[in-house]
DNA sequence: CGCAAAACCGCACTCGTGGTACAGTACCGC
DNA sequence: GCGGTACTGTACCACGAGTGCGGTTTTGCG
């Protein structure tokens, strides 16, 4: 049996390097076989078609980010108890975290799917979907402890204030992309946190 | 000779909706060919093959963009003469603009070549840093005003915040898409003017 | 009008890729 | 040693990108 978990685990892997390195339709079935050293029959006998393969990916990249996202903020927590002071913490050491990975964040699967939207399949949308609206949930619930103890100083939605942790991420990878410069979506994310300070920090209690 | 720009940009209009819709890899030149009432072969005539099409339809999208951005920040500058109070109402037009869009903004040519990047070759690379820097110039040059009479309250990059309102459209414009949501763009156009007012409006003179 | 070039059409073909079908085989626990 | 799991091997179809090339229509120009 672990025998097949490893094999899937290893096509996953070759898998979603490829299709972060140059988007899903690029990446070819062939490809996936020759570098995960499986024939194409094995291939099949793990995913139906590419539309499973597409949700696979999709379903462990949210784990791996959630994962990711849990250190971040456990460690945030760890440093202070405000709440404040706990995103911007948090907020840093994502930015930080982004800055070390070589060649810069490799990309998120949930903009590419966005972005080849007719290529996948309404189970794959909805699993993009639900992801997006996990971050929301997440960033919502860490800004609604925010406002507990600080007035914004300006009326803004709090749900759309989460989505913009996303927002910029996702545009921050897209910059970096499109001018070969990784250190952009560092940047952006440090922007962001900057916005929540002076959002919060100016009506204490 | 008149035919010939026609045919071509019946050929752009038509792939454009189909690239915007379901993604690059995912339009097919026989469907583009149907679409625009031509043949394979008329197609090859005015492209060299798809790489070509992508080049011409991301220059096209460019200026189309930069238009818009125009109008925008013109109609802006009639409306008052204060170098912040411009780009306030600038990102509101902005945020006006592409809420009235039915169906939200329909995405950006941009992102999308950057979430396919091996599909494409480093001609349309080339023409999509392009781009990006081109937007990078005109936002710098709109807080380079700001800055001459407000200072910002928190030390930023202008380069970066200057991108921040590209990264922020993009991002918005994935949230969009993954969300179903088609108003989550303009909302974040609109927390990226919450900062930029928080971020200049402080520290006056 | 005539002519050449530009702007196509028609069709046949290659090649790569997704996907199917199915028979055979190696391994592993019971 | 039996049955299921995890594959391999081979052969095949459909479809879209891209090529090649000959034929046809349209257009500007002398």
């Amino acid at each position: 049996m672990a025998r097949a978990v490893d094999t899937r685990q290893r096509i996953l892997d070759v898998a979603q390097d490829s299709v972060l390195a140059k988007g899903f339709d690029a990446t070819s079935i062939e490809e996936i076989v020759a570098g995960a050293e499986i024939t194409k029959s094995g291939f099949f006998y793990h995913f139906r078609d590419k539309n499973a393969l597409a949700h696979a990916l999709i379903e462990r990249h949210i784990e791996v980010e959630d994962a990711l996202f849990d250190g971040l903020f456990e460690r945030a927590a760890e440093l202070s108890d405000d709440p404040l002071q706990r995103a911007l913490i948090g907020l840093k050491l994502l930015a930080e975290l982004i800055e070390d990975m070589p060649g810069g964040h490799p990309g998120c699967l949930v903009a590419t799917a966005a972005y080849q939207d007719r290529l996948f399949d309404a189970q794959v949308r909805q699993a993009n979907r639900k992801a997006v609206l996990g971050w929301r949930r997440r960033f919502r619930a860490m800004f609604d402890d925010i406002a507990q103890s600080y007035a914004p100083c300006e009326p803004v939605e709090l749900d759309a204030l989460a989505d913009m942790v996303s927002a910029v991420i996702e545009g921050g990878i897209v910059m970096a992309r499109a001018l070969e410069e990784p250190s952009a979506t560092s940047q952006q994310v440090m922007l962001l946190r900057s916005y929540v300070k002076l959002l919060f920090s100016q009506g204490a209690q």
